[in-house]
DNA sequence: GCTTGATCTGAACAATCGTTCAGATAATCT
DNA sequence: AGATTATCTGAACGATTGTTCAGATCAAGC
């Protein structure tokens, strides 16, 4: 919390005006994260065939999450230290993102234009694939955001093929 | 330390009889963990194709990282918590054993057996996916270990394909 | 039986943690 | 101008942290 308030600029017990607790605050950053990215999500709009919406969905996610790497290393870092009940909650909006990518793989699966052995498995490959560009990718290395896209939507393309 | 302590049946002063610091313990579990990754690998016999040997990885890295997975858990979770030399350190075992990995995609792709676009972000995409396993594996679960290790082998295999 | 060496206890230390609160300060409204 | 409200400071609190150390305990070797 004091090094909070040093960044802001402030001293340790003025953040106490913002938040009831350290719990809170971590809780709130967390479920604001995963907020914006189930209604950025929302916003994508829907294609027309399994393969767009999987490519649609693979860019998506990797420019989302490029884009605040903080948020999400906290998201993924601090989950350990929820409250049962917080955990819960965002366990939640974590598993209702992965359904938006199941429910393509399921849409390509019946449509028999996927070949994939397990949906959730699948699903749970690919996130854990892309999430993995946020622990390497520096902007203006050695490749650029939309050569990213292209690799991994490859890679995610062919797996389900 | 007292936790740990605790675990052990002692008070927490009788851990430094055994560890100079909180650090040094810290640092010898991941390195100890990373030596057994990197022993373990090379013990796996070499095989006749990159297929072959592109399997065995997938296989032997999801087998060993779930038959440890509090060692993993540990490994990932405080590398943040290392000082930055014996960060660097424990890094430098991780990219070594990153190499073994694309070690065998740079063969499959001089044999023209493998289609990947770039082999060092295709190491990181396979490793990511890999360790995704940890995440949800319960043993005991829906699925089984062998089962698993086909259905992720599947994918591998198809996303350099 | 006495010594040596290894191991552990129990208490203490300084530092840091999240949090509270009385009072100062500044902005807003009447 | 005076009152009200929101905001911040600075100090303090109790708890917890990693670590140290004098002394107790105990097994092994002579």
């Amino acid at each position: 919390m004091r090094r909070i308030a040093q960044e802001v600029g402030v001293q340790a017990g003025a953040l106490y005006n913002y938040t009831p607790d350290k719990q809170s605050l971590l809780f709130d950053l967390m479920q604001g994260h995963m907020d914006e990215l189930l209604i950025a999500r929302d916003r994508e709009p829907n294609r027309q065939t399994p393969q767009d919406n999987l490519e649609a969905f693979s860019r998506f996610h990797i420019r989302f999450h490029l884009e605040r790497p903080l948020a999400v290393f906290i998201s993924y870092m601090e989950l350990r230290n929820l409250t049962p009940e917080n955990f819960a909650t965002i366990e939640d909006l974590r598993r209702r993102y992965e359904g938006e990518l199941e429910a393509i793989l399921c849409d390509g699966k019946d449509t028999g234009v996927f070949n994939v052995a397990d949906t959730k498995i699948t699903t749970l490959a690919i996130i854990a694939m892309l999430n993995g560009v946020n622990t390497w990718y520096r902007s203006g290395g050695r490749l650029s955001l939309p050569e990213v896209e292209a690799i991994y939507w490859d890679m995610v393309r062919k797996a389900v093929t």
